[in-house]
DNA sequence: TGCTTTTTGGAATAAATTTTCCGCGATTGG
DNA sequence: CCAATCGCGGAAAATTTATTCCAAAAAGCA
């Protein structure tokens, strides 16, 4: 006989359903696992991060109390039940890292077939742009907006990858009345370009991995003529981000070894828009 | 002489201090530490719950090493370390969704936050690229496939708008071992880039409403010289539908009167990952 | 190249945490 | 009021987890 005869249904996976059977349960329990059953619904955190030891001594019951409640419900021992309590921490929303796993398994092996692969894409990218919201640097993006603002001249660059990305904010920050030019090299004329730079500009380098080093000197240049730079990346550790004015770092989905840029593209949108509206 | 000799700055006490010291230092750091500061600031959540064994085998470092970089980082141990990336999560960041409303309540409800805008526009990305699974024509897509399969050579051609599009497929075919140029109009030579085409070349023409005069021209003149056309359009109704070849239709999301690319980009992806695939 | 210093990974150690076991005490039903 | 049952807490055992130590490897330097 391994727990209470009543609870022969299997335990709960999620937070959610958990917290419902404690609260049916509640009355059934009996004094000490029904105070446990408190203090589990109040602080949910807690239990999270706590050890036995200390969750113990803060709902006021003994160690050996906290596994059997966790027996209550059907788990093998404290920890199994705890590991619900960190996963709904990690993982809030309908999971990214699960969602986007799941891409690759739920619709099998590559078949290589081009509706295989955009059924994968689509789905990566609309999970990255889930957790976009809830992952960024707010503070960073207003930091942009306000130089952005005020910017005179805004200088754009990003090559290969990101070229894409500096080009549609060159293409929406027209739209928003800037004034905006695009560092490409045509003719060769990458210096030339980034050398009419003045300090009341601001310039916006778009940098990934593997970081390419044209932008990074173009960046530097700017920085020494004392030009603000708005750096879009994705990492702290990117080269140009110790020296960036307002760095914002955006996660993008790979999948098949193709990282996409939705992330960056949504950021540029909004940037853009938000700057559109405020045009007096 | 207990850790690191160039630190002997306390640790910091709060993860937003610990994470700038960390990119501060990381290239100071031996390699392994530079593969775990990397992992730290990636994956910060992880680090928040998992255990030394499992973090260390995510990070694909040895257990020791983690113990180590917290020792360089002025802490007595990893748990220590852990502890700030627990505290993080325990008051700093709410929740997702705490998150979400509160930092509604920080930067106000008013439509110009470039916060709410990104809110709005990742939400309605997201959407789009969830319908497109169930909207797109797949037998264009694959229309679209053999045709570029065969293709000698990849002309590609958007502007204003759309120009991001045709460049990201310029760039995304190229690294999928196809010939691809896009047709810009780099020195106003349009027509000279274009009359370089030949029957067993293929055009890629993206077109959205309102329809640029230049594509249409461009692609007349392929169509004209026998080169298969291949439309990505946003209308059965577009101006080049009609004619081309294979018409793939995507729906875009708009907001704010701004029209996302999302579903586009997601088609380009798959279209050239399917090419990869398939090169002997 | 040969030597010194630093870094790394393996194994052993130490610490902590969780779980089990068992007897005592309270509660309930006869 | 007594007996059976259930719940509880104390303490030890078992397991997991973090840390230290040391030798080998790598990197830097002369």
């Amino acid at each position: 006989m391994p727990t209470s005869p009543s609870n022969i249904s299997k335990a709960p996976k999620t937070l959610n359903d958990l917290k419902a059977r404690i609260a049916d349960e509640h009355q059934s329990l009996s004094k000490r696992l029904q105070q446990v059953a408190r203090y589990f619904l109040d602080n949910p955190k807690d239990i999270a991060f706590g050890t036995v030891a200390v969750i113990s001594k803060d709902a006021g019951v003994h160690p050996s109390t906290l596994v059997r409640f966790a027996n209550a419900f059907g788990y093998s021992g404290f920890s199994e039940m705890q590991r619900i309590f960190q996963q709904h921490l990690l993982h809030e929303s309908p999971s990214y890292k699960d969602r986007i796993s799941m891409v690759r398994e739920t619709f099998g092996e590559d078949d290589g077939s081009s509706v295989r692969l955009l059924e994968q894409f689509a789905s990566a990218n609309s999970a990255t742009l889930d957790h976009l919201v809830g992952e960024l640097d707010y503070s960073a993006l207003e930091k942009a907006e306000g130089l952005l603002q005020q910017a005179n001249h805004i200088f754009i660059m990003g090559v290969r990858r990101t070229f894409v990305v500096a080009s549609y904010l060159v293409y929406a920050l027209r739209h928003a009345d800037r004034r905006a030019t695009l560092i490409d090299s045509v003719g060769g004329m990458t210096m030339e370009q980034a050398g009419n730079m003045r300090h009341d500009d601001v310039m916006i380098a778009v940098s990934f991995h593997p970081y390419a080093e044209e932008t990074q000197r173009v960046a530097q240049q700017a920085l020494d003529a004392g030009v603000p730079l708005i750096l879009l990346t994705d990492s702290e550790l990117s080269p140009l981000a110790a020296r960036a004015s307002a760095k914002i770092i955006v996660r993008e989905a790979e999948v098949h070894g193709i990282r996409s840029l939705s992330s960056s593209l949504c950021v540029a949108q909004a940037l853009s828009v938000s700057l559109a509206t405020k045009n007096k």
